[in-house]
DNA sequence: TTTTATCTGGACTGATTGGTCCAGATATGT
DNA sequence: ACATATCTGGACCAATCAGTCCAGATAAAA
C-alpha cells in the first residue's frame, strides 16, 4: 500500500499534474444504464444522454468515445448487476423450490411496482437489436448460458427426487421470465402472473 | 348483388371517375407489416417505407397519412393474422396436450428457420413501445385477452382430469410463448427450447 | 379527344440525429 | 502566481427524420 502511494506521488510528480478529479464515471454509466433501460438504443438521444449524464457533449466523447460504446458498458454493467442479485437470491434459500419461487415472486414484484415499465434491459435490447446486430446477439447468448448454469447448479445442488430434466426446466424457468419481464409491461394485475409461475414451481420435486 | 351493380354505376357515372383503380392497399400494408416486423417502429423510416411499398411519398400520405397510422393498421392487420392462426390450429386438434405440443413446436420451427430473426411483432412492440405509449399498451392488454380466451376454451373442452387451474395454465403458455419468442432470436438449437415446452406440455393431462 | 382523379418524384420545410472541434472557464499541484 | 489538464457550452457538420406541397405524367370513363 505505502509502495503504492510512492508509486502515485511519482507518476503524479513527473506529469505535474493539474485538475485530476473527473466526474464520477461510475455514476455516470450507472445514468446512462437507466436511460437506456427505459428508452431503448435507438430512441435514447445524445442530448438525453448529456443531459441525464449531467456532463458536456465535449467530457462525454472524452470518456465514452461513442453512443455505441457506453451502450456496450451499460449493457455489460446491468449484466453485472442481474447475476450478483441471482447469486446472492439463490444462495440464501437452500431450499430450491422456495428459491426458484421467490425468484418469480421478485421479478413480478419489482416489474409491476416500476411506473416506467421498463421490463428488463436485455429482454428489450434482444428485441431491439438481436435480429440484426451480432454482437449483440452473442452477447445475450452468453449472458444466457451464464444465467442458465446459475439456475442448472442450483437446482442441481437441491436433491430433487422428481425432477428428471434439470435442463430443461431451467431453460423453462429463463424462458418465462423472459416472457415475465415483456408482459409485465401491459399487465393489469400480479395474480394472473404469480399463479402461472406457481405451475412451474410445482414442476420442482 | 344486381342492386349493388347498379349503386356503384350510378356513384361512377355521377363522379365522372377516371383512373379508378389504385395499388393494391392491401398488399402494400401486407409489406409495411413485414417491414415494422423486421426492423420496429423507430428504426423503420418513411424512405425504407416507400422503397419497400413500392408507391411514391404522395400516394403514402394521401392513403396512410401518416407513419404512426400504418403502423397501427399493421398491428391490426398481423393480430388478425395471429389469431386466425390459433384459431385454425386448435380446430384442427381434438387432443388438447397434443394442439399445445403442435403450438409450440410451430413456433420454434417457424421462429428458429427464420433468418431475419424478426421474433413476434407484437412481442417486440411491446418491448419497445409498450412501456412509454398508453394506445399500444391498451391495444397488447386486448390482444394478450383475446389469446387467453382462445387457449383457456380449448383447454376446457379437453376434458382435462388432473388439470386444476386452466386460467393459471393458459397464462403461462401464453408467457412462454412470449419468451420463446423473444429467445429465439440469439437461441442456436431448437432442442433445448423444445424440451423446455415438453414440460408445459406435460401439465396438460 | 376530353375530362378528371390518381400517381409520381422531387423540392422543400424545420427539427433532430451522432459526432467534431475549440476557445475559454475552471481547478489543482507546484 | 504559474503551469497544465479537465471541463463547459456552443458553433458547426453532413445526414436523416417525418411531413408538406405541387407540377407534370398517367390512365380510365365518357
Amino acid at each position: 500500500m505505502v509502495q503504492i502511494k510512492i508509486i502515485i506521488k511519482f507518476v503524479v510528480d513527473y506529469l505535474d499534474m493539474p485538475r485530476v478529479k473527473l466526474f464520477d464515471e461510475k455514476e455516470a454509466l450507472l445514468k446512462a444504464t437507466d436511460l437506456f433501460w427505459e428508452k431503448g438504443y435507438a430512441n435514447t438521444s445524445l442530448s438525453d444522454l448529456i443531459k441525464t449524464l449531467g456532463i458536456s457533449k465535449g467530457s462525454f466523447y472524452d470518456t465514452f468515445n461513442s453512443k455505441r460504446e457506453i451502450f456496450d458498458r451499460s449493457m455489460k454493467h446491468y449484466q453485472q448487476l442481474n447475476i450478483g442479485y441471482l447469486q446472492q437470491l439463490l444462495e440464501s434459500e437452500p431450499n430450491v423450490q422456495q428459491g426458484i419461487r421467490t425468484l418469480f415472486l421478485r421479478l413480478i414484484n419489482v416489474a409491476f411496482d416500476d411506473s416506467l415499465k421498463r421490463g428488463c434491459l436485455m429482454a428489450n435490447t434482444c428485441s431491439e437489436l438481436a435480429g440484426s446486430d451480432d454482437a449483440i446477439r452473442t452477447f445475450l447468448q452468453g449472458h444466457n448460458a451464464i444465467m442458465f448454469d446459475l439456475i442448472k447448479n442450483y437446482l442441481k445442488g437441491g436433491g430433487l427426487k422428481y425432477t428428471t430434466d434439470i435442463n430443461a426446466l431451467s431453460n423453462l424457468i429463463l424462458t418465462q421470465l423472459t416472457g415475465m419481464n415483456v408482459e409485465l409491461k401491459f399487465r393489469a394485475t400480479k395474480e394472473e402472473v404469480m399463479n402461472a409461475s406457481e405451475l412451474i414451481v410445482g414442476l420442482i420435486q
